[in-house]
DNA sequence: TTGAAAGCGATACCAT
DNA sequence: ATGGTATCGCTTTCAA
């Protein structure tokens, strides 16, 4: 591999000339551009990264933590931010923390250890006090689907609170009157969010909310099976269920199934994240869009912004869900 | 950050004792390793990767190129490829191919320019030539999913034909005689491998291949829709369908329902490739299972052994698919 | 077993 | 506008 001092002398130029051109941030003459341009052409130069990054202090790579790697949800992520990064000439190293404190600080741990510039962060485990400290340090951090007050401009979030809202909300203006929901862990942000948007839209609508028809999960979908089971024993009848994530829907909508129930016509189910299983569930799922790509491109675009420069990029922070329609909810026959 | 300078001063050894201690190999008296450590402890030091890649041409990072981030299907092998490096100290480098030449062209040259020390591929568009010729570099490659004999110590594969060959025999053995099959693109060599195994089955019971109750579908689940709605145009009767994935068997079960077809009692179906949506769909989709994540470990493995001399490491370059039981398929009612 | 010193391949400051 | 050179933090001969 050609380095740069073999272009310099084929260029008869100096090191720092040629230095200047890869970065064109001095101003050279067109005509040395021209002859070092040649040089690295004929020689087929690529910069060595790593050495760049020892001399420059500067990686050029973002460290990414997402729960997991598999799964419907953090593929989308990355992928966004993938993209992003890739177009801008930055590249990603991933680690997964799965949910769990002591394997997400170690990620976080690795991600510095190899000098990343940035990290962008889905931590579920970790606490907010770790974040706040380690947002002190000279590391800056994105956080995705975590809402911190001291750490408001770096979290990109979804309004849970407006899914939740929107969700029960429908069916609510379609004329359901019982409405059972199954919340995930409330000890996650998001779960409890959601949770009070389905409140207020209850009571916006005068709906009386009723315990019995209520029941609490974990966002998997086994639980929203064993959810559905425990309603249904309750003995309270409902025509519609708002279920805290598409997967607890998919759950609670087998055991209707097992339990002769028609969905839509005898029961309305919606749920939250429009995972991909949404469109392969039958019926096809309605439920609340989480544009997690979407908000991974975000969170890359911060850090393009603030801390590669690139000033023009338009930075968003709160992202909001809208319904979207399929063929889980219906009208109550009366 | 403390640097391996201020180490060596204060534990009062020279800048090479440091190094020793730090990659152990070179034998350093018990003394002075614990004068070191001591330091090191004491001043919270981390070595600089990037200088330590720099210094020792190894960058200690492998780059994985898939088609797609998201899916169901990329998160479980990245899944398996990180779980592995990470264990072993190395990072991840993640680009996106997108099933298309010049898109995965692309990703090599930007892992290449990120000096990774070995690449592992999952590419589908890059012809057989470009292959082996990147594999005649100084950069190793290893290739998932992938066959090409010149390279055969460097892929790891799913022998595809034993997996439409099980397939197909399970549903023989049932007693079903009337089979369809919708195929993937069969410019795609495991599209064809499964399909010849599929042939095989029949043949080996005896079951003529009627050229009627076959299609050829693009491996997405909307053209498993259309492929089954054009089997069943043909008025040709079948019992029983195989689809060379689980996204057209899901596409085509649709229809399926659409035709008040039951299945499993008036139609089976199997799939191919245990995604996650097998368990989603209603029936449960009886499948093959590829053991994708697996398959990424070994990579991984792969790299360790030849790479970071992990010599201990056993290899598997093929791997054997399994029959995963589930609802889709059912002895033919007579 | 330990130390001295020469790289690794760039960047960036200071001159000119 | 261009060149000289110290520097980034570590690895790795080569000597001692």
């Amino acid at each position: 591999m050609a380095t740069i001092y073999q272009v310099s002398e084929l260029a008869g130029v100096s090191l720092a000339t040629v230095s200047r051109v890869m970065n064109n941030n001095a101003r050279v003459s067109e005509a040395t551009r021209n002859k070092v341009l040649a040089a690295m052409e004929q020689l087929g130069y690529r910069p060595n990264s790593i050495a760049q990054s020892l001399a420059s202090n500067r990686s050029n790579s973002v460290g990414i933590l997402v729960s997991e790697l598999h799964g419907p949800f953090y593929g989308e992520m990355l992928s966004g931010i993938e993209n992003e990064c890739r177009a801008a000439g930055k590249h990603v190293i991933i680690a997964a923390g799965h949910s769990e404190e002591a394997s997400e600080k170690d990620g976080i741990e690795f991600l510095i250890s190899r000098s990343c510039d940035a990290l962008i962060l889905h931590v579920e485990a970790v606490s907010d006090d770790y974040l706040i400290k380690l947002a002190a340090g000279n590391l800056p951090i994105v956080l995705i689907n975590r809402y911190i007050p001291q750490l408001q401009d770096n979290c990109i979030c979804l309004n849970n609170e407006l899914g939740g809202y929107l969700a029960t909300k429908q069916l609510l203006a379609q004329g359901h009157t019982q409405l059972a929901y199954i919340s995930g862990p409330m000890w996650k942000s998001d779960a409890k969010d959601r949770y009070a948007g389905h409140l207020r839209a209850m009571a916006e609508f005068g709906v009386r909310f009723d315990t019995l028809l209520f029941a609490q999960g974990d966002f998997q979908d086994s639980s929203g099976s064993s959810c559905m089971q425990q309603l249904l024993a309750q003995g309270q009848a409902f025509t519609a269920l708002v279920c805290a994530n598409d997967e607890m829907a998919a759950g609670a909508m087998e055991v209707a199934r097992e339990h002769g129930l028609q969905v839509p016509q005898q029961l309305s189910i919606v749920g939250f994240d429009n995972l991909i299983l949404a469109r392969y569930i039958h019926p096809k799922l309605t439920t609340i869009d989480y544009p997690i790509g979407e908000m991974g491109r975000m969170a890359a675009r911060w850090v393009l912004k603030n801390i590669y420069q690139q000033q023009a990029l338009q930075l968003k922070n709160v992202f909001e869900p809208v319904v979207v329609w399929r063929e889980s909810a219906a009208a109550p026959v009366r």
